[in-house]
DNA sequence: TCACGGAATATTTTT
DNA sequence: TATTCCGTGA
């Protein structure tokens, strides 16, 4: 059927959006012009909202290039431009999406010259970024007198908090760390080394990314103009979850029509140990005056007596936009609290359950159990591999950021930028006999010569190390021809990279078959800086674990999680173990009013992903060796929950075996 | 200057 | 669990 403005309205449409959308899901779709914010309670069909708003936007005619929409990680962009081409047509393929750190990659590419920047930047991800304080750390305790300077992690992440909330750093380090003010001089010294060094080399971490956006934006009126206009309707998932930069970058992004709609629930703002600020939400009316407001408050996922505890969980929050869920999903178990003498009998009455559930026909990848923080659930591990139960824990380390991955990837590196000092004493110090003064050694005198990488060939030791040292050299003189496809540069790598594998690691045949993946996916480019950026900013989303696992069904798998990596997924039974006031809330968190009331809303987050079963469990005699006492209640969250939403029992072995 | 081993230590995580 | 850090001996 040809379509024509003469047909009669409701035909101009293919997606019936009436029929398919609930009231507030359908007005929240509708409303395209102007701004708008949609609050979105747990389950409420806030993806489904989304895409079908996209469809619409593209049905009314709307250029889909035209459209913007940001979410907290490009899965979830992929996934939801993915559902609008299903449930339209191709056009929302053409829809721009993505994370603000793509955008940001994305623009900054373009009009990098604009900030006195090159074009051609490297980025550094987390792993980068690290090695790169770490040797700065090291130069700096050379000098300092202090002995205790903060690991190269912790300093990452005082950095990384001081950008993302546009803080001093001494107000970071006074509030997040206050047992590291003594260092604060030499932590300076080195925060200082770091951005000069990434300025000096041309590299851009992942703030950055962000940081130069803002930057570019706020200081060039016509090219914000240029940028703002293209994008005629900007859609922004996740709000809650932004920080102080993100949502100016989004006032400036946003033209004078102001068409834009963002989606959050400010109850599941679990990320503000990172900067975020979930009053980003609350402000957006103030933001943008004359905001419409629409509230999605009908649950799709859970059962109702599960619905009555997360709302009491949700009722202690002192500081929240008020919404009331309910559900028309009836029947359901009550919610259990589960009381353990010590981890072990924890794991073995979490372990039992699950293989009654699972008898009962529960697929396994129905159930997950979520945790505060990852070695939460070592102890489990074991029982479960135990009892032969299969099971997947997400979260954790990525393919990218592996040591063999990094490996590889950094003579790579070296190759697209002969001068990044990360990459050559990485490469380096994978040599037998060549140590941190060695890589030093030979870098400068790679810089020092001039000519990129041949000036490699320059160089000479006489040490033992030379032997090792010959066959990097072979590598890059074999490598010099340009003219070689990208898999084929990876391979050759690889095999100049195999022995050492073998050398270092003992599960090398695991990693081997990563290595394998990886020319796999090299495959795909054809250049060699859009490889890296990728690597850096999109990487394959597998865990290392996946990519030799494939043999095994996913769907029979359970699913370990911490709860941040829970976030917007759902299952038929939940178990929370370590619901233990000191561990959850940690009790970091206790001195600090704010982080208490984001501890609650990471309860709520893990309670609201259960569709049927609810399971809290805690071990109930841990001496905690920092603050020299021992836990023995459940989470101060569910403690004082009446019988009638939260059951008690016990896991002792009388009440189970 | 480098390699090795043992001890200490770890909130949460995406880009 | 696995990674990082530091001291020691070659």
């Amino acid at each position: 059927m040809s379509k024509n403005s003469s047909l009669p309205l409701n035909r101009r449409f293919q997606i019936q959006y009436d029929t398919e959308l609930n009231s507030a899901q359908l007005e929240a779709v509708m409303a395209t012009n102007g701004p708008l914010l949609v609050i979105a309670g747990a389950g409420s069909g806030k993806t489904r909202t989304l895409t079908y708003r996209v469809a619409r936007l593209v049905e009314e005619g709307v250029a889909p290039a035209s459209i913007l929409l940001l979410t907290f990680t490009r899965k979830a962009a992929q996934q939801m431009l993915q559902r609008a081409s299903d449930l339209l047509d191709r056009r929302c393929d053409n829809v721009a999406g993505g994370t603000f750190h793509s955008f940001g990659n994305l623009i900054l590419r373009r009009y990098a010259p604009a900030l006195g920047l090159a074009s051609n930047f490297s980025i550094l991800d987390r792993v980068d970024a690290e090695a790169l304080i770490s040797m700065l750390r090291k130069e700096a305790g050379d000098t300092a007198a202090s002995h205790s300077l903060p690991r190269k992690h912790t300093l990452a992440n005082i950095f990384s908090r001081t950008v993302n909330k546009m803080m001093p750093l001494e107000d970071v380090v006074y509030d997040d760390y206050p047992h590291m003010t003594g260092e604060l001089e030499a932590i300076d010294k080195i925060f200082q080394a770091y951005h000069r060094y990434k300025k000096e080399n041309n590299f851009l971490d992942f703030d950055d990314l962000l940081v130069y956006q803002l930057k570019l934006l706020k200081n060039n009126p016509d090219l914000r103009h240029r940028i703002s206009s293209a994008y005629q309707y900007v859609m922004v998932d996740e709000y809650q979850d932004t920080n102080a930069i993100q949502a100016r970058i989004l006032y400036l992004l946003t033209g004078s029509n102001q068409n834009i709609m963002v989606v959050g629930d400010d109850s599941q703002s679990i990320y503000a140990f990172r900067g975020a600020n979930f009053r980003n939400i609350m402000q957006f009316p103030e933001m943008f005056p004359g905001a419409r407001i629409i509230t999605l408050e009908e649950n799709y996922r859970s059962v109702q007596p599960v619905l009555n505890l997360t709302n009491s969980i949700i009722e202690q929050a002192k500081e929240k936009y008020s919404k009331q869920l309910f559900t028309r999903k009836t029947g359901g178990n009550l919610p259990l609290l589960v009381d353990a003498r010590n981890e072990n009998e924890q794991s073995l009455f979490v372990v039992d359950r699950i293989q009654q559930l699972h008898q009962q026909g529960i697929a396994l990848n129905q159930i997950a159990v979520l945790f505060r923080a990852g070695f939460h659930s070592f102890d489990l591990e074991i029982e479960l591999t135990r009892s032969q139960l299969p099971f997947i824990k997400v979260g954790g380390f990525k393919f990218v950021e592996s040591a063999h991955i990094k490996d590889v990837l950094a003579h790579l590196r070296v190759i697209s930028n002969p001068y990044d000092r990360i990459s050559w004493y990485r490469i380096l110090l994978l040599i037998a006999k060549i140590g941190p003064a060695s890589a030093r050694k030979i870098y400068e005198s790679v810089v020092g010569e001039g000519v990129g990488l041949a000036g490699l060939q320059t160089v000479e030791m006489k040490s033992a190390a030379a032997a090792g040292l010959k066959r990097l050299k072979d590598l890059f003189s074999m490598l010099d021809t340009h003219e070689m496809p990208l898999e084929k540069i990876g391979e050759t790598v690889i095999d100049y990279y195999l022995p050492i594998l073998k050398d270092r690691y003992d599960d090398h045949p695991k990693r081997a078959k990563d290595l394998e993946q990886l020319v796999a996916i090299m495959e795909r480019y054809s250049s060699l800086v859009k490889f890296l950026t990728d690597m850096a900013l999109e990487p394959p989303n597998t865990a290392v674990d996946d990519t030799f696992t494939t043999g095994k069904p996913q769907e029979d798998r359970l699913v370990l999680s911490t709860i941040h990596s829970a976030k917007g997924l759902e299952w038929h039974t939940v178990f929370i173990i370590w619901a233990l006031d000191g561990r959850f809330p940690s009790s970091h968190a206790l001195i600090k009013d704010g982080e208490l009331e984001e501890e609650l809303r990471l309860m709520y987050v893990a309670a609201t992903r259960a569709c049927e079963n609810l399971y809290f469990t805690y071990p109930n005699q841990v001496y905690d060796r920092s603050l020299g006492i021992v836990l023995n209640h459940p989470s101060r969250f569910i403690d004082m929950m009446p019988d009638d939403i939260l059951e008690k029992q016990s896991a002792g072995p009388q009440s189970w075996y």
